[in-house]
RNA sequence: GGGGCCGUAGUGUAGCCUGGUUUAACACACUGGCCUGUCAAGCCAGAGAUCGCCGGUUCAAAUCCGGUCGGCCCCGCCA
């Protein structure tokens, strides 16, 4: 025991920091063995931990017993090495390497721990698939992409942190487990063991927490808060995440977009080192959807939509006169240089457009010699010839035309143009652009339901001039709230909240909830209200999409240690699982006899 | 709830459309041997797969059909 102690070796660099300058110093590395190159004579062994590679060389003249043991050492075997620091001979300098000016002659090995072969290699791109990856989660981590984007992640949580306290900022915790509240997404339900029957629900966000903070007179609020919510799951959607939380009292829209953009100015210089410009460009919601055809358009390229009803009007073809009879859009994009694309190609984005609705795509191709379109036994050639016009067409270029209801035009188009702007290269590469989008609508109309619901969340305020379409035209009314897009994804959705119980009650009821509902779904936050509450407002970053967006990825599995599949299991801790009867016993729960 | 793509040695792919001369191929990893300047080390040899699972069609299924499970992408959904 004590010669062990004697023996045991202290690390005094990590695998990224040795350099020309350390040269003769006696070092003590420890790490991972990332590869080997066994000679027979000399061993190579190149070091990893999360600093870099350092190589190591093992020389039997120095020991025999150290050369055997190196010879045995096996991939991700954890060891210790005590060497000499020494240049590189002549000619063997590796540039690609941080530390390829030196290596590090071995004195002293330790096996710390051996390996299993891991499942899959680690390195840049192990070339496993995902379900492995995620499955061997701890090896995936090793991975310097990944271990490049969760060091991403927290100089994100520490330039948040930063920025809102020098602004005044007080970070407070809420409840994780709190009351199940209607409207919004599904609740990711926890059962009460003392209240048999009853249950808590995890926070879709701290929604009401933070008003209630308001009301408590902490007025400029911020968590990173985890969220749940029991929806279905996409690229850049998980089951549990995190958001910037952020409130403050006695603010209008202005100060909100002043600080965030602040704060986000902060964050690129912090993470990136990078100056953005600002103020945001701003548009309005229905500006959005015009030119977009979406609320979070990406506006690093330009390709909006163009209307052209109004030549269409004067057209034979009966499919865009019954669209237009029946109140819907005909629009389409123009892609510059976009005559050449093949028949082919453009069924095949037509066929990719058909889950949004769209039926058919049209074409005008203007050539050097004049125009080609699938419209024109349809359209006189002045007509055809304004269209062209309208689109600013050259030649060379193509017009790819949607007709049909306006959010099947609008969903399409935008698809159409981002997946083009894609394939064609128009999106700027390392460009970052943030747009904030406003005057969403307050409400809206829910077919499922048959009631309005609200667009934001049913304490986002009216605009003043607004609040008394709430009991006439509610579909009229817009509301104090924004969103803030980044590069099409949208980042960040704030209001300012109504603050009055008289407000909230009105709003409740153009939202289908009469007073016993209100009062037993939100009853704390009306009496809140009633003991002076502060106007106030706030907005919610997801977070998670932000660090994807600042790491380059496309998809917060990446920037999330331990994410779910597109079906909400861990592959890794295989969650969720069964539990005991006991469990649901206490409980006081039991499965329905379809589940087992 | 719906649509698309994928599932073949430890890993990634080919083979599948057009069923049988395929003893299921290739690369990486792995094992053994040689090797003192490699850095994706090299050379030689070797082991490793009832083709996700269940069923059907057929004389014959990795291959065709149906179902099912899992992963990814999308629509709906996500205040």
């Amino acid at each position: 025991m004590h010669t062990e102690t004697k023996k045991r070796l202290k690390r005094t660099h990590t695998c990224g920091d040795l350099q020309a300058q350390h040269e003769g110093q006696e070092v003590v590395l420890m790490g991972w063995v990332h590869r080997r190159r066994d000679h027979g004579g000399l061993i190579f062994i190149d070091l990893r931990d999360r600093y870099g590679l350092t190589q190591i060389v093992f020389n039997p003249q120095e020991s025999e017993d150290m050369h055997e043991l190196a010879s045995t050492l096996g991939t991700e075997y954890v060891i210790a090495v005590k060497g000499i620091v020494r240049p590189r001979p002549e000619g063997m300098v590796n540039p690609n390497m941080q530390t390829g000016e030196i290596e590090v002659l071995a004195k002293d090995l330790k096996v710390l721990n051996p390996s299993k072969t891991p499942p899959f290699l680690i390195d840049d791109d192990s070339g496993a698939k995902e379900d492995l990856q995620l499955k061997y989660r701890y090896l995936d981590l090793r991975r310097p992409p990944l271990q490049q984007a969760i060091l991403c992640r927290h100089k994100v949580y520490q330039a948040v942190r930063g920025f809102l306290d020098n602004d005044g900022f007080i970070e407070i915790e809420t409840p994780i487990l709190m009351k199940s509240t209607p409207e919004g997404a599904r609740d990711y339900l926890v059962p009460s063991r003392n209240f048999k029957g009853k249950f808590y629900a995890l926070p879709q966000s701290p929604q009401t927490y933070k008003q209630i903070l308001m009301i408590s007179g902490f007025d400029k609020y911020y968590q990173i808060a985890k969220c749940f919510r029991d929806e279905d799951l996409r690229a850049d959607r998980q089951p549990e995440f995190t958001q910037i939380d952020i409130e403050m009292s006695f603010v209008e829209p202005e100060d909100i977009f002043d600080m965030v953009e602040r704060m986000m100015v902060y964050i690129f210089k912090e993470v990136l080192g990078r100056a953005i410009d600002r103020p945001f460009p701003r548009l309005s919601y229905d500006e959005a959807m015009a030119q977009y055809g979406t609320d979070r358009p990406d506006i690093r390229f330009d390709m909006p939509l163009i209307d052209i009803s109004h030549v269409a009007r004067r057209c034979d073809f009966r499919v865009f006169t019954q669209v237009l009879e029946g109140g819907g859009h005909i629009k389409g994009i123009k892609v510059s240089g976009g005559a050449s694309l093949s028949r082919k190609q453009i069924d095949a984005l037509a066929e990719e457009m058909k889950p949004f609705g769209a039926k058919g795509l049209s074409t005008i191709k203007r050539s050097d010699t004049g125009i080609d379109s699938s419209l024109a036994k349809f359209f006189s050639q002045e007509d055809l010839e304004e269209i062209v016009r309208t689109f600013d067409a050259q030649p060379g270029d193509v017009c790819l035309i949607v007709a049909d209801q306006p959010h099947i035009v609008a969903s399409s188009l935008s698809f159409l143009r981002t997946k083009l702007a894609q394939e064609r290269g128009l999106i700027p590469e390392n460009a970052f652009q943030h747009c904030w989008i406003t005057q969403f609508p307050l409400l809206e109309y829910d077919e499922d339901r048959d009631r309005y619901v609200a667009a934001h969340h049913p304490f986002t305020a009216p605009r003043q001039e607004d609040i008394e379409l709430l009991a006439t035209q509610p579909e009229k009314a817009k509301a104090k709230a924004y969103d803030l897009v980044l590069n099409g994804h949208e980042i960040a959705g704030g209001s300012i909240r109504i603050h009055t119980s008289e407000i909230q009650n009105r709003m409740f009821r153009a939202l289908g909830i009469d007073e016993h509902e209100a009062k037993e779904k939100f009853g704390f936050l009306l009496d809140a209200f009633e003991y002076g509450a502060p106007p106030h407002g706030g907005i919610a970053f997801g977070f998670d999409r932000l660090v994807m967006i600042l790491a380059g990825k496309t998809s917060i599995r990446d920037v999330i240690a331990f994410p779910k599949t597109t079906s909400a299991s861990s592959l890794m801790d295989d969650s969720p699982s069964k539990v005991s009867e006991e469990q649901l016993k206490e409980l006081g729960l039991c499965l329905r006899p379809e589940i087992g």
